[in-house]
DNA sequence: GGCGGAACCGTTATATTATAACATAACATT
DNA sequence: AATGTTATGTTATAATATAACGGTTCCGCC
């Protein structure tokens, strides 16, 4: 959604090209395949699509921006600077949406949960997928008997 | 068309391609890509990609096999078969292993904090990654600088 | 000023992962 | 047998991602 936040100042230390990537992210507000962005970037001069990966990756690096691995799209953080390095995402099935939400704590308690099989845990992700609030009503009151198949 | 014998624990209603993706999955005990699948089955008559693709994908259906989307690869189940759930996995970074958790009831935290964003949610993917067990001990023993990928 | 290194850049080619499209075979139901 | 349905085999192609190479810019330093 367009003006829901005020965007945190650039930062400092982003090149030309992760600039681009990181601005189109966070004008679009939803998940973009990189060759979607390189795409929407050849009138800026990008042309191959290490140039972006490149920029990708420096931005994930930075938590800047996210990778959505169920769907092989990057999308622009919407809270501030992390502290750890997972992410709790709820993707809307029927019209795409990408929304990031504030981890209440689930995120250590999986890692807890972890530990206890022995694992150390450094990273991870957390993909939801279902039905926004408008898709949700949508589907609800267009056909009630609808039936979606699983994960 | 040779004697084919009953298969004894594996599902009811599955077809030979898809017994034979399960069963590799299951006596290989970590997760393989599609094309490693495909390689290990040429022996059986498979020759292409979506053949194995089709039988990963009810197999996945049936909850009998997950896909690891950090990974690209794909995994039978350690449990039994799951209802509707949310997986949870952990994933050595160093040794590649990968292990199904029995989720602790975090999921339906997780789809109640969902809810509270207004999101429905019908499915999802929980991936960690870390250092399993003899992976962390090692690292801890070891000199921080020390990489050896097992054999 | 010249020099080395580091990071970034642009480009080409290639690897990896996944699906589309279509024709046939197998099987059950009538 | 005719039919509908599902699974299969096959080819080709799409979509995603990285390797490899050389050039450029910048900065600290001798
Ligand atoms: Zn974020
Ligand atoms: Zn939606
Ligand atoms: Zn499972
Ligand atoms: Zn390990």
């Amino acid at each position: 959604m367009a003006g829901s936040e005020p965007p945190p100042p650039l930062s400092p230390a982003l090149t030309r090209n992760q600039g681009l990537v990181l601005d189109l992210l966070r004008t679009v507000g939803e998940p973009l395949g990189a060759y979607a962005i390189l795409d929407r970037l050849r009138s800026q001069g990008l042309r191959a699509p290490a140039q972006v990966y490149r920029a990708l990756d420096r931005l994930a690096a930075l938590g800047l921006v996210h990778r959505l691995e169920t769907r092989n799209a990057f999308v622009a953080c919407t809270r501030g600077a992390h502290p750890p390095q997972v992410t709790v995402f709820v993707l809307c099935d029927r019209c795409g949406a990408a929304r990031e939400l504030a981890d209440d704590g689930h995120t250590a308690a999986l890692a807890a949960l972890a530990r206890r099989a022995g694992f150390q845990v450094l990273g991870g992700r957390i993909e939801l997928r279902g039905l926004c609030g408008r898709c949700g009503r949508m589907a609800a009151s267009e056909s009630p008997d609808d039936e979606d198949p699983g994960p």
